[in-house]
DNA sequence: CTATAATGTTAGGGCGTCCTAAACTTGAAG
DNA sequence: CTTCAAGTTTAGGACGCCCTAACATTATAG
């Protein structure tokens, strides 16, 4: 539960007495787990997701931060599976109440699935920074690593790795760790595409996905944190001229679209 | 995100074990199925075995221990599932090359076989070792973390955790620790059920899988490397009186069958 | 050396997850 | 408004892994 108390009761569109609000059904933030009589289809004892169902809900929840509904092919590319496959599944995530959906027009995530989707994303970057910190990972395998084990570890071990490496707030990678108790920055950063010609700016969050793609950006000294000034763009999306700490780099967009920054003052 | 997709089999050459001395191997009398079937890829690149192999491999190597042939029934009860699905399930692994079977007559681990299932064990009490002494596990619940874990770890992560805790040759129940060769120690120890009135022993190893067994052995001061006194011995399979550091207590003989020692010399 | 008990296997299902092929919806372009 | 491509769903399979019932084999006891 992100969202500070959210739109249950308070959220109502005023004073249409229009009694058929549609189906708002799905929304039903019915609190945490328990009963939940009404609109709850079939319960399901949380913490009992299977590791599909885990990468289902992450999938969803990251193609909802960058727009509206997640449309089936997204879902499917991202899981690297075939559309149809996810069609089935989808069925299943809303017959436990996981996500809301209509037949072509996409799924959301229900309360409870968002729920589910940030407890798996919390347990992949805490332990993301637990194997770099801890461990000595080197950043472009921690992701792999966490794939798998973010669908094994107990609520109490995560607890425990966060803890070891000072609850951290982000990983890596820069992504925000949502807390406990669900809470995440879900602030959208600008990406160094974005930026014009002269501005600096400060590395936030790089996608971390792509092991080859880490590496490189250790080599050229991207971190986040890091400040970078763009200094040359060459036109018709052509590569981008940086300057970083004390050397500078050019970068094709590709790469560009994956760092993530804030824009600093002048 | 997990890349599933089993296509085109391009998998990783699965690190070969290094040093393994000789494979005396499978080729025993008329090995069931050796090698895979024309057409079909069957093989199994090492390291792709599924998490209900590895249980089934781990369980088939805990009976061997103890005898002959792994009986059906056995490998059922220790899994907690239907023998029906144990005879299933066997022929699969033999089709796999990992064990030897014989309708009605039993299973045994090939070389194969047993190389994965003490890779399993590996992974496992190293686990187990880390988590108490990294993370402060307390002793009775490493066991069932590590029982999830041990299935989604990667060899890297297991050799990082062995030598941030100093290459541990037993878990933190005395169970010794296979190398990454698979190099691992079977002494049979006796338990204390075997030990005569008098006699001094020092306790080698306990039995790990039941946390209210483990708590209570904390609590009476029994772990690895006490010495324990064997002060009385009640008639008929009753208790045992038993001087440990400088209290004394009474144990049944289910504890006392549970708990693995070395006789002292006098 | 038979009965019967213990043990093991086959038959027939079910669930979850994935796939390909074929049919259907939707939305946008003509 | 029709047509078509892109996106989506259904149909029909497959595989892994589990289950219960029923049947087969082996072991044991009289």
């Amino acid at each position: 539960m992100t969202s500070r108390k959210a739109k249950p009761a308070t959220k109502r569109p005023a004073a249409s007495p229009s009694a058929v609000p549609s189906a708002a059904a799905a929304a039903a933030p019915s609190a945490t787990s328990s009963a939940a009589p009404s609109g709850a289809p079939s319960g399901v004892p949380p913490g009992e997701l299977t590791a599909s169902v885990e990468d289902y809900l992450k999938a969803i929840y990251g193609i909802e931060q960058g727009g509206g509904a997640a449309a089936t092919t997204d879902i499917a590319s991202k899981l690297s599976i075939a559309a149809a496959s996810v069609s089935g599944m989808v069925r299943r995530l809303a017959d436990q109440g996981l996500v809301s959906y209509e037949r072509y027009r996409g799924v959301r995530l229900t309360e409870t699935g968002r729920r589910a989707a940030l407890r798996t994303i919390r347990r992949h970057r805490v332990i993301e920074t637990y194997l770099a910190q801890a461990l000595g990972y080197p950043w472009d395998r921690v992701h792999a690593e966490a794939e798998r084990l973010e669908h094994a570890v107990s609520d109490e071990l995560v607890d425990r790795m966060a803890s070891a490496v000072g609850e951290p707030e982000t990983d890596p990678h820069g992504h925000p760790i949502p807390t406990r108790e669900g809470v995440i920055d879900e602030t959208q950063h600008r990406t160094l595409s974005d930026v014009a010609r002269g501005q600096r700016s400060r590395v936030t969050r790089v996608s971390d996905e792509d092991s080859e793609l880490l590496r490189y950006l250790a080599r050229i000294g991207i971190r986040p944190g890091v400040v970078v000034l763009l200094s040359e763009r060459a036109p018709f999306d052509g590569p981008l001229t940086l300057q970083v700490g004390k050397g500078s780099c050019q970068v094709g967009p590709a790469l560009a679209s994956r760092v993530m920054v804030e824009l600093l003052p002048d």
